[in-house]
DNA sequence: GCTCACAGTATTGTCAACAATATCTGCAAC
DNA sequence: GTTGCAGATATTGTTGACAATACTGTGAGC
């Protein structure tokens, strides 16, 4: 990961916010593994200053846990916070869906086809990695296009924090196919102006990856 | 402002992000104003180290922008950002006013009352930043009952964006009854389990500061 | 008189060393 | 065998100094 050190300097946090974002959804990181500074800095090469900051951002994103004195923790969602992360993820993606020009200009539907072709391929050839950041692109592209700036990034945000995508690796084959499907669906109902159909779509897609990750977060606790 | 001197470590990041804050929405600090890393740490009795982070809170928050290299100033918003802002906060705060059991625990109802009885002081008496202040804490008791945190955070940042109250400070005093009145019903619509009436009330209430806030923003502009 | 280059200044960005705090290990007393 | 203390180690938190960058003002050349 040593291309970190290449980047311009305002990007490096991100870079490193990024990289443990996917370590942690990915599973590599487990939860309540411990995120200590200079390991993380020696690893992705950088200094230990960025990590920190990095870390901060973490715990703002609900990701990490931190305590004073002591460093901090991946952090795991307690099923009732999942809950309620979802329930506001359900009002604001469904108002961003009412909020779609419809049908959205032509840059926006290409662009989703081409993310969303990647996604399949990275879903059928099993590369979690590839299909967990075109997933992000698909639904970033897709609520942007309701031109609501303020509205988009707290849907990223809400989103992030319940990537708990283990799913993806650990894998569960039929729940990443209706992903898929739904996505195609998505665009349909976007290239025939289907109002109805869209936020009807965009509030059942979520449903499954909510009970997926509690689920799993069941199953996790001893 | 040394008082954050004594403050533990964890709240004095924190308390530099309140207190410019309330510098920026009380007008203190006027638009396009640049945020001297330096001055501010001297000024409040810190370390420059300290008042960076709370920079890029303030950033976060969009009371701010930073320029890498150069700077951080004063943001204003504007119109169409405020109007796709309080687009979201009608529809997280209704989701809220929907959520919040009726009636409310008693201790929740007495918490309203003291606050807004201190919030109806402060008005009365022209005190802009006890108003403020009061103000906050009113609407973060109100929607906290919500018991749904994630949420709550949300209308919280949501809030914090646009509390561009240079109306307190240069005063609309119709304004500023109006909002206190709306208050006073919102705790007799929550006491009377007014479901309608609450929700109605929450969705209202936000507008005319939208308007307000456009207005100014409007003459501000040369 | 205007423009461009250059030096000087102000400000932000980075770093490595130090201080404070928590955690671990080994030993002794009971 | 367990508990409690003390020193050693690991990790985070803080600081001031330095480097990189952008801004400002002055003077030379046209």
């Amino acid at each position: 990961m040593s291309e970190n050190a290449l980047l311009a300097a305002p990007d490096r946090l991100a870079a490193v916010v990024g990289a443990l974002e996917e370590e942690i959804v990915l599973g590599w990181l487990q939860p309540h593994e411990r995120l200590i500074e200079e390991d993380i800095a020696e690893r992705l090469g950088v200094k230990r200053h960025i990590v920190r900051e990095a870390i901060f951002e973490l715990e703002r994103m609900g990701l990490a846990e931190r305590q004073p004195n002591k460093g901090a923790f991946v952090r795991i969602l307690e099923a009732d916070e999942v809950m309620q992360i979802y329930e506001v993820r359900v009002a604001l993606e469904s108002l961003a869906a009412k909020r779609i020009p419809l049908p959205p200009p032509a840059e926006v539907l290409a662009s989703l086809q081409d993310i969303q072709s990647l996604h399949q391929t990275a879903v059928e050839s099993q590369d979690p990695r590839a299909a967990f950041r075109a997933n992000i692109r698909f639904h970033a592209v897709l609520f942007g296009a309701c031109g609501n700036i303020h509205l988009t990034e707290l849907i990223r945000q809400s989103a992030h924090k319940v990537h708990g995508i283990r799913s993806m690796t650990d894998g569960d084959p039929a729940y990443l196919k209706r992903a898929c499907d739904e996505h195609w669906a998505m665009i349909a109902a976007l290239e025939q102006a289907d109002r109805a159909g869209l936020v009807a779509l965009c509030e059942q897609h979520i449903i499954p990856s909510r009970d997926l990750y509690l689920a799993r977060a069941k199953n996790r606790r001893r």
